[in-house]
DNA sequence: CTGAAAGCGCTTACAG
DNA sequence: CTGAAAGCGCTTACAG
């Protein structure tokens, strides 16, 4: 095992100290242009490289940024980790994510191991367990950035988008193409959300709105996925032949939607309009292209990024939430 | 900002010394029960957490593995690191997932990122780049897990899964449920593989094999998603519409396929059975459930933690790549 | 422009 | 069963 290149191996390889060595791995200036010279050859010859763990004892920083999901396969959460990173390398970070994989005693687990090996900041999405473990996690001096849902602490910020909002347009525009009867094919844990069933709230008031009843029997609630949109669309078809639109709690619930229309003999969208949530890749590639609720993800990426960059670096945190909007893409399914 | 909670800290509350506190945070007995329980209490009233940075600078461990993936939102992909998280998970360690974003460049970075970091070891699914940087990267000390393609190295170990004879099980099965024009839509990449096109390969001997001739219009390539299943499905229906099977290079592909059949008014499986790879779980949720080669990520999973935790504890590099076999899950489509 | 010393928070031999 | 010292590889004041 060849015994790992220190700044010492270099400074004695050029005849310099290790303080010298330092400055010019930092870009820190204030050494003749001929010493730096000699030290970068041999940095490159002996093919040293700075050990973060060394170096972020004494720093306390890493340029490392995590983020925590619930499940790598949510298509949804992998495009918004994409976007994250992006922006995390755009601001010279390196990004790690790690899963929870739905269980939320992880994300307690998950968040200390990130604090202990030193990264910058932590991204939450979504946030998961209680808030108490983030504020306290945040206290201890790990900046945190949480989605969708406002955590209040030091050092913990919060990116949100309108979900209540994005609920509505989807709703309004169908009912602006002339659909009369829209129903909605929502989640069934959105009930027990703290938080409220903000895609179902947008739902009613776009109706109300419009002038259009509530109808109980057009809202059925199913597992978030595409087995679960089906399951929802034959329920809503069975109480109501007459539906003319479906909004879904998200684009999975929205397929299951389009197989089990088409499976019913309704033909989209001409029967049927269908309106999905998140605006994940695969939309595009659906027939009919599935309209969606759309998150822009690089703004979320970037936005997240500077919270924890701004946090870390020491600034105050943010007192208001980010709010980074949505909009609706309008394709061949309404 | 509250001072961290140190090692020193506790041994102060207590009146011990920190090398006593050490051994009770390492469980490495010698210690009256009186005391440990003592040091315990203190622990975990102060919120102490040993700091990793520091302990990995002298253990040169830090229970962590990285895995490098190119594409974050490939389904089959994230499934994949779903299996190597639990598996690290049961293996006391914790896994910290980056993208290279299809960027060979960005294999070096994170590897040199992770290493510097302290990572026990990373696991490379699908290896990019060239083999020189993953042997380097080896030799100086990370041990690396290849899958798929064999790397030869000091520290680098390898799981492999045998494309050519996937591809055969899934051609063998269409061909025994008396298919006997068997398509495929392959990936228009497969060509540029060094590794040559294995589930073409595959394709022609399992024809050859069962006596049926080769014929070039049925095979086409397409970029290796939903869209070029359906370019590829598209054009073979175009050169011989007798066509009564597709085996497709990946699920993204096959679905595309299904979707174009459909189109063209072909039923599935009646007029034509479909077969993908992957076995993504989309496969359950599509009309109808989706044929596909499966590779046991679970299996994948620990066989790679396995082999890293292996070479990082010392063990010699194994010189044989594992095998994880592969099976052909039967569902609606063929 | 460059160096010698101290220290980040921990573990590892070595004593007692 | 427990402690005092050295050191992992760096950076940070402090001198010169």
């Amino acid at each position: 095992m060849p015994a790992n290149v220190t700044l010492d191996d270099v400074a004695r390889r050029v005849g310099v100290s290790a303080r010298t060595v330092s400055r010019v791995v930092n870009d820190q200036g204030g050494c003749t242009e001929a010493t730096r010279a000699r030290i970068l050859a041999a940095i490159d010859e002996l093919g040293y490289r700075p050990n973060m763990l060394a170096r972020g004892l004494i720093t306390r920083r890493s340029d490392t940024i995590g983020l925590i999901g619930v499940e790598m396969s949510d298509p949804f959460f992998t495009e918004v980790a994409e976007g994250v990173q992006r922006a995390a390398r755009d601001a010279g970070r390196t990004m790690f994510f790690a899963s929870t994989d739905h269980d939320s005693q992880r994300q307690w687990e998950i968040l200390q191991s990130l604090w202990s090996h030193g990264v910058d900041g932590v991204m939450l999405f979504p946030v998961r367990g209680t808030e108490r473990q983030v504020i306290d996690m945040a206290a201890r001096g790990l900046p945190i950035v949480s989605t969708d849902v406002q955590i209040v602490g030091r050092n913990v910020g919060t990116v949100t988008y309108d979900l209540f909002h994005g609920a509505a347009l989807a709703v309004e525009h169908l009912i602006a193409r002339g659909r009369r009867r829209v129903a909605m094919a929502g989640h069934d844990q959105s009930l027990l959300d703290p938080h409220r069933p903000r895609r179902e709230t947008g739902y009613r008031r776009a109706l109300d709105a419009a002038g259009q009843p509530f109808v109980a029997e057009r809202l059925a609630h199913a597992s978030n996925n595409v087995a679960g949109g089906r399951a929802a669309v034959r329920q809503l078809l069975t109480a109501d032949p007459m539906i003319d639109a479906i909004f879904a709690y998200n684009d999975l619930m929205a397929i299951g939607a389009l197989q089990q229309l088409s499976a019913m003999g309704r033909k989209v969208p001409d029967d049927v309009a269908v309106v999905g949530f998140d605006d994940i890749a695969m939309c595009e590639a659906l027939t009919p292209r599935l309209t969606s609720v759309s998150i822009d993800r690089d703004l979320l990426g970037r936005e997240a990024v500077r919270l924890l960059t701004e946090m870390s670096s020491g600034s105050p945190t943010p007192e208001a939430p980010v709010d980074i909007g949505l909009g609706l893409v309008i394709r061949d399914s309404s």
